[in-house]
DNA sequence: GGGGGGATCTAAACCGGTATAGCTTTGGCC
DNA sequence: GGCCAAAGCTATACCGGTTTAGATCCCCCC
């Protein structure tokens, strides 16, 4: 096994500095036309790839971004976003010669030991903040540890082009929240419920006061909303409560798939047939939508398009110092089976 | 925002030598107690933290670990196996001060490519291989690149043992696929179809290999074997050929947990009554499975436990150079409502 | 012919650690 | 007292890049 090369057998072999070298990798001026293409020519016969650690050291920059996932494992099991948001972010850095640095905690008080220990190590250039909270603490942290960020949305109380921000890319949720409760409405529905995830979450927030704003808009309350933590238990148990009302729903929203499957499970095990006595939504549209039965219809977002759209803003921001917001293609719902007529 | 003190301010305020002060954080001989007690007193002081880059260009060391995934991120997606594998193996690493480089490819072809950038990088210090495939090329590449690495399961032609073999670690499936099968017979039925993942994938032929073992143990033929990609979609789909069968089979057993739920779905869409007319059994016992209707019988491993153990091999292979082979608790089958005596 | 001035290039410092050769100091032993 | 070895420590090279100060050269122009 022969010992890399090195910038400096490149210099020797080319006749040149080693400076020089490193001039011409990286297109900067002062390096004539044709000195800069015998280096290159050198570097490639010799199979050189200058030393990652040797220009960390150099430049204070890791070439990596990170990803830090406070969620429990059995819930990410059985969520469709990261993976594929993962492998959006995944399809611009492998171009870029970028890692992504991949951390999974289980509660936010280790949050913020992993992202102090990735800003000590200077592991990472740039991080991703995916699941925004309510008075999200990562962002006065990430703010103080000097650690550029960029958003899955906007944070709370920052307004588009804030220049103090962090970068958003957003992927607004509510239309597709929006269509599915009017689709339902628009089937007769008078009751419907919405199973949510935790409050802390802005998106469930969120989602839910899309949710309430357009069943007021048709006259109707808002009043069954349940909060859970998004495991399927708890959509199940949060089924088992509404359906034991005096006056059940004729129709729930869930604020994910695996909760409005586990729903449909709860229903049918009481012997209820859908949609005819219960018409349900799920979101985000996860492979296995289309497959349960009745087929589920669900609320369709783009993981994969929102993680490219993402990794390009950090990559913007590392590189240049700033980037501009980007706002994605709304969410949209996707009617199938589990929909149906309000029963006379 | 004050500069990070670095190993010479250290030095400097301790009043020795900054090759003191390397030895002192690295444990080795020759530091007396006292000149030790004081530089660590005084790195505390100063919030002294070694600089990775450049321990890493040193060192020739990167303090981090890979895992490439070559999967469809639609399947990842609703996969329970990997978030929990990266909890385990997060879980270690953290401690030790290691990160995880984590890489989503939707093919092999790029596979390979990462690897290469890997090792070209030194970005890693060694990457664990799942999902192992027949005649995996992950094995001599990875060899040849003299990436340290480990297995999860053996592979293929390697013995126990093997000192020239990557350590593997291993998580034994089969007994639950034959308890699973066995659990099928003893309910009475004898008409048993697998629905297995791809078959270039080692456990896929090895869990049909003890199930066909199981049938035909009971005196019963093992010819109903479809082979999928593990989609849900195909899962359905391989269902809606089993059941169109002249003489279909009264119960199914799934790869995973997906197949078996899409599996369920297209029943029900048949009008059939689960588990009386068909009993299914799936494989991860995945959140969902406990929540489905009915209840999906499913294999439960762990994977958690299985990420942990992979990472102290893995942690062990490259600081000490050798790694034993780990064999944990094999899978069980957990029994739930859908399976059932075959109908008179 | 001399004096800018820009382009091209070199030498050397620097990033922050680790590793090694060798210098003191101390203590034991004859 | 003298010799030797071990312990404790320093000085310095080294890892492989980037960056800066300054040297050299060439061309143009007065």
């Amino acid at each position: 096994m022969k010992r890399k090369a090195t910038i400096n057998d490149v210099a020797k072999a080319a006749g040149v500095s080693k400076g020089l070298v490193s001039f011409a990798f990286n297109d900067r001026p002062g390096v004539s036309p044709d000195t800069r293409d015998r280096i290159l020519t050198v570097a490639r016969e010799l199979d050189y790839r200058p030393s990652l650690s040797a220009r960390s050291l150099s430049t204070r920059t890791s070439y990596a971004f990170g990803l830090v996932i406070a969620r429990d494992p059995e819930i990410l099991g059985a969520d469709p976003f990261f993976p594929s948001f993962i492998a959006g972010v995944e399809r611009v850095l492998l171009q870029e010669g970028r890692a992504l640095v991949l951390s999974v905690v289980a509660d936010e008080q280790h949050e913020a030991t992993v992202y102090r220990t990735l800003t000590a190590d200077a592991r990472v250039d740039g991080v991703f903040i995916t699941d925004l909270r309510h008075d999200d603490s990562r962002i006065p942290l990430l703010r103080e540890l000097g650690m550029p960020a960029v958003t899955l949305g906007r944070p709370e109380g920052s307004h588009a082009g804030d220049p103090d921000a962090f970068p958003a890319v957003s992927l607004d949720d509510t239309p597709g929240i929006v269509a599915a409760a009017q689709h339902l409405i628009d089937l007769g529905h008078r009751r419907i419920a919405h199973v949510i995830g935790p409050r802390r979450m802005l998106h469930a927030t969120r989602r839910n006061a899309a949710f309430a704003a357009t069943l007021e808009a048709a006259g109707l309350p808002a009043d069954l909303v349940i909060e859970t933590d998004f495991t399927a238990a708890q959509g199940a148990s949060a089924t088992e409560t509404l359906l034991d009302l005096a006056e059940p729903p004729t129709a729930v929203v869930y604020g994910n798939d695996p909760m409005a499957i586990a729903g449909i499970g709860v229903a049918h095990e009481r012997g209820l047939r859908l949609p005819d006595d219960l018409s349900i939504t799920g979101f985000d549209d996860s492979e296995l939508a289309r497959y349960v039965y009745p087929a589920l219809t669900s609320v369709r977002t783009d993981p994969l398009a929102w993680g490219e759209a993402a990794a390009h803003a950090l990559l913007r921001l590392t590189t240049t110092g700033v980037a501009a917001d980007i706002d994605l293609e709304p969410a949209r719902v996707i009617t199938r089976a589990s929909t149906g007529p309000v029963r006379a």
